[in-house]
RNA sequence: AGUUCUAUGGUGUAAAGGUAGCACAACUGAUUUUGGUUCAGUUAGUCUAGGUUCGAAUCCUGGUAGAACUACCA
């Protein structure tokens, strides 16, 4: 095993290790349910719970779950079933509202020690006093309340005897302190809301600062990972944990992973899917984790993926080409391979007698040894890929065209003799004749051809609806570009081939079940899949050097 | 403008004062009954200016560039 260099992460635990800071590590997957994971959260995922694997320490599952408003139970069960997919297991599966009697009493301690009060600002007045990057803010007309009036508000607040918005508590830190999260946070408010596990229990809720600290003090995390954006956080984060001295969990920041070609913020992807712009949050151009698994990517390809692209602190846009190798790299070793024709053209073989049907035997996978065979029905007349044939065809063009030959996989080498056309110009049939003695395992012919091409017995094919997906995006950088990020959509991102052809043997594909379509790529069959009516979802297509050297020749 | 963070080929990520490496992408070529796979190879990088040092991607100073922070969201 070659040694692989450590993350900056990595090298922190070990130095904690070795200097017997901790003996073993804990740490935690903090999701809010407001939305369905993505690839970025894969990466965390996999990063935390990877932490805890490899210095064989624990990763707990914690839903974040401190504003009812926006959460919902869909989520939780989303979530976790993403978790779970991705391969791992967690040691404990806690929610932030588990706390929400102990959080209470931490305020209650903050209060106690004179380092809380209950503020009846406005939002608009608290946000004139805050000052901003250059002004120190400027002390609330509340600030120097009594510590029994702030315990008696406090009391009445969570009682349920104010409206939304009417008080709020806020930490008594520093007005002018450089870092606005340090100007007195808001650490509790009140919302009138139903919580989707405490129900009606509570009409206050703590912030997010009040709250994340806290639970991972409770739970005695170790590295509590977050991303960069919560920077500024760590300071009232430490200052929480000190102020109430408890457990000192730590904070340690890494940058967001961020993907070419589409968007990943809850937001944006929420947008996507109640203006429609997608079928729904797995919709399979989708970047969540139930988007790629629809679309046939395998926990391995993701872990990978996660894996290779590392972890760092500097900003970042990784290739979508990257995920895509990975997909590829796992699905060529794993997937069995089928013959399916997306945009089929008739081909009649004239020589071979009509009504012979012969059964011809075909490996499964050229990478895998023991993914056995199948039979291929093969008959006279055959569908072919419309673009297998070229009326002129270059010079590069290892395909059918007028007196060239191809071989047909698993079958013979056939020589193009003719072909038919429509008023249009369109190709509508295509004759040829097979060399006999060309058979594939016996072949005496002693011919080379440079082409091989696939194909389906015209009496023997399925159909199949078959959908060809893209990129969602037109830009790199949606978020980055100019005006709305929706204006960027790629209007052709979903191609439906309602009418493709495909072997017998994939007649009784299930859901979920991944095939390599020879010479087309990677293919998955749709959760919405029946045997009377088969959908298969393309996952990525197979490196086409062929298709960058037709460019070129334009 | 204040605070904080970051800067290595096209992209992502290593190198803890000592040969700038790996993966993807791109490009050659070989093999191939998938123009796939596999194999061999090529191109291409330390933001900038000083300083310390025998020696700097790494340490120091100044610049430059990008990002984050002024939600009763997380």
């Amino acid at each position: 095993m070659e040694e692989r260099s450590l993350n900056f992460l990595e090298e922190i635990i070990e130095g904690h290790l070795s200097e017997g800071k901790y003996t073993s590590i804990h740490t935690r997957f903090p999701p809010e349910p407001n939305g369905y994971l993505h690839i970025g959260h894969a990466a965390s995922i996999c990063l935390n719970f990877g932490l805890a694997l490899k210095y064989k320490g624990k990763c707990n599952l914690r839903f974040d779950d401190t504003n009812p408003v926006t959460e919902e139970t869909e989520y939780v069960e989303s979530i976790m079933n993403d978790v779970q997919w991705l391969g791992f297991q967690w040691d404990e599966l806690r929610y932030t509202s588990d706390y929400f009697e102990q959080l209470h009493d931490f305020a209650v301690k903050l209060i106690h020690k004179g380092l809380a009060y209950v503020d009846d600002s406005s939002s608009e007045e608290m946000a004139a006093s805050k000052g901003d990057l250059n002004r120190p803010g400027t002390n609330s007309l509340y600030r120097d309340r009594t510590m029994e009036e702030n315990l008696q508000l406090f009391r009445e607040m969570r009682e349920g005897k104010y409206p939304d918005g009417a008080k709020v508590l806020r930490a008594k830190i520093d007005m002018a302190h450089p870092n606005l999260l340090m100007r007195d946070p808001i650490i509790y408010r009140i919302k009138h809301a139903h919580h989707h596990r405490t129900g009606n229990q509570w009409c206050i809720y703590p912030m997010y600062d009040f709250a994340h600290g806290q639970s991972d003090s409770i739970e005695h995390i170790t590295h509590s990972i977050c991303t960069l954006e919560f920077i500024h956080h760590r300071a009232l984060y430490d200052w929480f944990i000190e102020q109430l001295e408890i457990f000192p969990s730590h904070q340690y920041e890494f940058a967001r992973r961020n993907l070419s070609y589409t968007v990943m913020s809850k937001r944006k992807l929420l947008q996507l899917v109640n203006e429609k712009h997608v079928e729904g949050w797995d919709d399979p151009r989708m970047p969540t984790i139930s988007g790629l698994r629809r679309r046939g990517y395998t926990p391995e390809s993701i872990r990978n993926f996660a894996d290779t692209i590392g972890i760092a602190k500097r900003e970042n846009i990784t290739d979508v080409g990257l995920l895509e190798f990975c997909i590829r790299e796992h699905l060529n070793k794993v997937a069995n391979r089928a013959m399916a024709v997306l945009d089929p053209v008739k081909l009649v073989i004239t020589n071979y007698p009509e009504g012979q049907t012969e059964e011809l035997e075909a490996e499964n996978n050229p990478e895998d040894e023991n993914a056995g065979s199948r039979i291929v029905p093969f008959s006279r007349e055959l569908w072919i890929e419309r673009e297998d044939f070229m009326e002129s065809p270059s010079k590069k063009f290892f395909r059918l065209g007028p007196g060239l030959m191809v071989r047909l996989k698993y079958a013979y080498i056939i020589r193009c003799d003719d072909f038919k056309k429509d008023e249009q110009g369109n190709i509508t049939e295509i004759h040829c004749s097979y060399l006999p003695e060309s058979k594939s395992g016996a072949d005496s012919s002693n011919l080379k051809v440079k082409g091989t091409i696939h194909w389906l017995s015209v009496p023997h094919a399925r159909t199949a609806e078959i959908r060809l997906y893209d990129r969602l995006f037109r830009v790199e950088n949606p978020s980055s570009e100019e005006g709305d990020f929706k204006d960027y959509i790629n209007p052709d991102s979903l191609q439906v081939l309602p009418n493709a052809y495909i072997e017998p043997a994939l007649a009784n594909a299930q859901p979920g079940d991944r095939y390599q379509f020879l010479r087309k790529g990677y293919f998955c069959a749709d959760k919405n899949s029946t045997p009377d009516h088969l959908v298969f979802n393309r996952t990525v297509g197979l490196k086409d050097s062929w298709g960058k050297e037709a460019k070129k020749e334009g």
